[in-house]
DNA sequence: TTCCTGAATTATAATGATTCTCATCTAACA
DNA sequence: TGTTAGATGAGAATCATTATAATTCAGGAA
């Protein structure tokens, strides 16, 4: 089992990326502990260590992260407010790439008892809405 | 079958809602076409009508509307980049109220045959990445 | 109808997250 | 070790959104 260190330079040498000690401390500094970590948290994290560190590179070094799968984005939507009319219960189809949004109007796809039995103990699921995300037709064409 | 302008005014009062004439304006550029919304088409719609409106005066009714059950946000997430290093395939549950996720590692509740048969043609859901919204015990407690 | 009052609206300033700029530095390869 | 493309850091810039404070208005009472 390599180290931690090992671990990273070989994943950043697979995508073409330098092992540098900031993208090495940030990369490290998401995968010690599970769970879901904001760009402040890792900031934090990441400036015990090397307090030089500039936020700018946190960000940079996590989109970076992001696009070559070295890690994962929670929520891959678009970050503007977006509203609609249609109160009737269904369901949103996101392009993680173009953030672009289609109603799945029939919503059978989703078993609710298993949900509900998974979720945990207190979650109110009265009303679920579920959005799932993939590539659209034009974004997969791309690539 | 009441008027947009009348069915608008007893919605507005059922919730105690001054029934203004921005608030009209606003309410019926969102319904008047059925799909999402930004705040800068609703804004750029409403003005054709109400010239002299202002952004800060969409924002408001906007978030009033939802917060009142009128209208519907998509992807009521946090809108900070949240990352993570699982990249085992898992879905999360969102708190609509609080935005906390929590991971749902089993997700044998998605039906992903039917999944794929009921998104439209082209859209790749070879790894679909899927997000329930609820209301995590806390907040449903609080209400 | 006219007046009153608290709420709504407006223009603008402020905020907070994220990205950009560019001078400096460094990893990687010869 | 030297070279160079790419990475970093500090701070400015940008974008969406929210707060402020002065003005205006909706809706009820006279």
């Amino acid at each position: 089992m390599a180290s931690a260190h090992e671990q990273f330079r070989n994943l950043a040498w697979k995508c073409g990326l330098a092992a540098t000690h900031q993208r090495q401390v940030i990369y490290e500094a998401v995968i010690a502990t599970p769970g879901h970590h904001s760009v402040e948290t890792v900031y934090a994290e990441v400036r015990r260590r090397t307090p030089s560190i500039s936020l700018a590179t946190v960000y940079n070094n996590l989109r970076l992260f992001v696009e070559h799968g070295l890690l994962r984005e929670v929520s891959p939507h678009s970050s503007m407010l977006l509203v609609e009319g249609n109160l009737a219960p269904h369901h949103h189809l996101i392009c993680t790439r173009c953030k672009a949004v289609q109603d799945l109007e029939v919503a059978d796809f989703v078993n609710v008892k298993k949900l509900a039995r998974q979720a945990p103990r207190g979650f109110d699921l009265s009303q679920p809405l579920v959005e799932v995300f993939g590539l659209c037709r034009r974004c997969s064409a791309k690539s």
